[in-house]
RNA sequence: GCGCUCGUAGCUCAAUGGAUAGAGCAUCUGACUACGGAUCAGAAGGUUAGGGGUUCGAGUCCCUUCGAGCGCGCCA
């Protein structure tokens, strides 16, 4: 019960109870933070038209039974029928007390589930663009935050590495001397071999044949050499992922990888189903599902194409076949998506034909963690200089220098090691943090020097205030986990005002996570920031005079350490001690 | 044509159906020889694209118009 929020719930639940007679079970009073007070309960409005009552009436009756008298300095009736709530100090240091202590800064568990996050998805032989850099960083934040709440997650990493681009891709390499082709993944172009492939497809009717030729032998997965060549393929490029992985610092690693291929093995007996479901159908020469709901330009209904009329498989049958893969190989409850909006009707189809078939009920069930595009200032999808898609990988070595840079210009007088550690958590985090602060529906627009400034909702706006805190501790020669202990001071405003927020860690993550949208917690922590320096200015911890409050003090400020520097972590972002 | 998503301050973005729609940037006015100025305090800035509806209460839900973006049968 870390949240004052929810001990004042319970409190509520129960003077409703005496005042209407109604089981406690049977109320659901609203609580939240607000502006005018350090908390408002507005459930009396709802009961009291539920009951016929007058809901100011209702409220001034639950005031009157005292219960809440304990917890709170202050408990008014205003407005049409909101308790305005103003917690006592004491309950407040020994909430605070409670979060110390907490192993979770007072986060609680989660009902555990097993959990898949399906991002980032890039293809093999291409380059990875702007468009999945909002995928992979989301999808690592919701990871991080879902394992943080006791949650069994599986990482998913579901690459495009199968289908018809693979005959050309394969015969290609065949013309260029087979397994024993030196085929490196250019990293300034690694779309290179790609591009080749195409060509020779495009330009020539005899290539063309061989590529189809060798698809059919592909998924025949029969032949050796082919398979040979198109493992080589998978790997080089699982060595290209790897860079940018490890660069953009996010958890995914080889054995995420779970790619299109996986799952064609166990395709016939998914389509075995939905025949004997009898929901198998025919048209135009292609085996169908029926979904109820979907169009098609002319207004007739849409079906999802599970074969193509030549026998071949395609991303519907892929994706509806991962589903069963996941509910009942892995046993997941939960399905994540991190997937842009423009999939959005392929995924709506292929989770109701999922649900047709009987694999995803629940307990399981599925989300498209949808997002939006990363936009340039001429508010068109971020592009290059030769105007394609802006490389991901530039983007990333981009943060890179650019973090070298203000390293170089702010804290010269750092160890060498240290500056290389501080200009990749400042670029990267700057990056991490731009793609995640807004809500990831909308698309948003990509701004150097808006999300690497120090002032704003900027990730080295956090950090900085994480390096102050820091630098108060070091300043003072005081261990951070010697106050921890201590009963903080909650005397001013400011004080007051800082607790508060850290006492809402909490409440942020579960928001973030029932929303799967990270930028609620980045608003939160930004709050806390911006709290935290009002607290900073107007009341001092180490000056001559203020002895008495100095270690009250310090553990606000060691918790507000902690909960930024694990709220970032959350985010997939380091916060540094010190720069 | 059908469908999905979006439209909030000059700009970038917030806001479980709750009171007077909040931040940051930019602009303007102040503070301090600094517990880290990579700072803080304050001002100004709004018919939430337009119009209807539901509700005690709508930026939020429903309908509609306009505008932007993206999908829409055998690639993935």
């Amino acid at each position: 019960m870390a949240d004052p929020l929810f001990t004042i719930a319970a409190t509520l639940r129960d003077a409703f109870a005496a005042v209407t007679a109604l089981h406690a079970a049977e109320i659901d009073p609203v609580v939240r933070s607000s502006d005018r007070a350090d908390a408002q309960a507005n459930g009396a409005l709802a009961l009291a038209k539920q009951l016929g009552r007058n809901p100011r009436e209702l409220a001034q009756a639950v005031v009157d039974t005292g219960l809440l008298a304990d917890l709170c300095s202050s408990v008014e009736v205003a407005g049409p029928g909101f308790i305005n709530l103003t917690f006592t100090p004491e309950f407040l240091a020994a909430q605070l007390v409670e979060v110390a202590a907490h192993p979770h800064l007072g986060v609680r568990d989660a009902v555990p589930e097993i959990a898949v996050v399906d991002y980032s998805a890039p293809n093999v032989a291409k380059e990875m663009h702007v468009g999945h850099l909002r995928t992979t960083v989301i999808g690592d934040a919701l990871v991080r935050m879902l394992e943080f709440v006791g949650h069994t997650v599986i990482r998913e990493n579901h690459i495009g590495d199968w289908g018809t681009p693979f005959g050309m891709l394969i015969e290609h390499m065949v013309d260029i001397g087979g397994i024993d082709a030196d085929l490196t993944i250019d990293l300034s172009d690694p779309s290179a071999f790609y591009r080749q492939a195409r060509a020779k497809f495009d330009a020539s009717d005899e290539f063309k044949d061989r590529a189809r030729q060798r698809v059919t032998l592909l998924q025949s997965r029969a032949d050796g050499p082919t398979m040979a060549i198109w493992q080589k393929l998978v790997d080089k490029s699982a060595d290209y992922f790897d860079v940018v992985y490890g660069k953009l610092g996010v958890l995914l690693r080889r054995a995420d990888i779970v790619g299109e291929s996986f799952y064609q093995a166990m395709m016939p007996a998914m389509l075995e189903r939905f025949d004997k479901a009898g929901l198998l159908a025919e048209s135009e020469g292609a085996k169908v599902v029926w979904v109820p709901g979907f169009k098609n330009r002319e207004g007739e209904p849409l079906p999802l194409i599970v074969q193509a009329r030549t026998g071949g498989f395609n991303y519907a049958t892929s994706d509806i076949t991962c589903v069963l893969d996941r509910v009942e190989r892995l046993h997941a409850t939960l399905l994540l998506y991190c997937i842009g909006t423009p999939q959005s009707q392929h995924l709506q189809m292929v989770f109701k034909a999922a649900e047709m078939v009987g694999v995803l009920v629940p307990p399981a069930r599925a989300v498209h963690v949808n997002n939006g595009n990363v936009l340039g200032d001429d508010r068109k999808i971020l592009k290059s200089r030769s105007g394609e898609p802006a490389m991901l990988l530039d983007l990333v070595d981009a943060a890179l220098e650019r973090g070298r840079a203000i390293v170089a210009e702010r804290s010269p007088e750092l160890p060498a090691d240290e500056q290389a550690t501080l200009a990749n958590t400042l670029g990267i985090g700057a990056l991490k943090y731009a793609e995640l602060s807004s809500d990831r529906i909308r698309d948003y627009v990509f701004d150097w020097d808006r999300m690497l400034s120090f002032d704003g909702n900027t990730a080295p706006y956090l950090q900085y205030a994480h390096v102050r805190v820091c630098g108060i501790f070091r300043k003072a020669g005081v261990e951070r986990a010697s106050v921890r202990g201590v009963v903080p001071v909650i005397g001013e405003p400011q004080e007051r005002a800082l607790a508060l927020q850290l006492l809402q860690f909490d409440a942020a993550v579960h928001d973030t996570l029932d929303k799967f949208a990270p930028h609620r917690l980045c608003t939160y922590l930004f709050d806390l920031a911006q709290t935290f320096t009002a607290f900073f200015e107007a009341c001092p911890v180490l000056k001559d005079g203020y002895e008495a409050t100095r270690d009250g003090r310090l553990a606000l400020c060691d918790l507000t350490a902690r909960v930024l520097q694990q709220g970032l972590a959350l985010l997939g972002i380091d916060a540094p001690e010190r720069m």
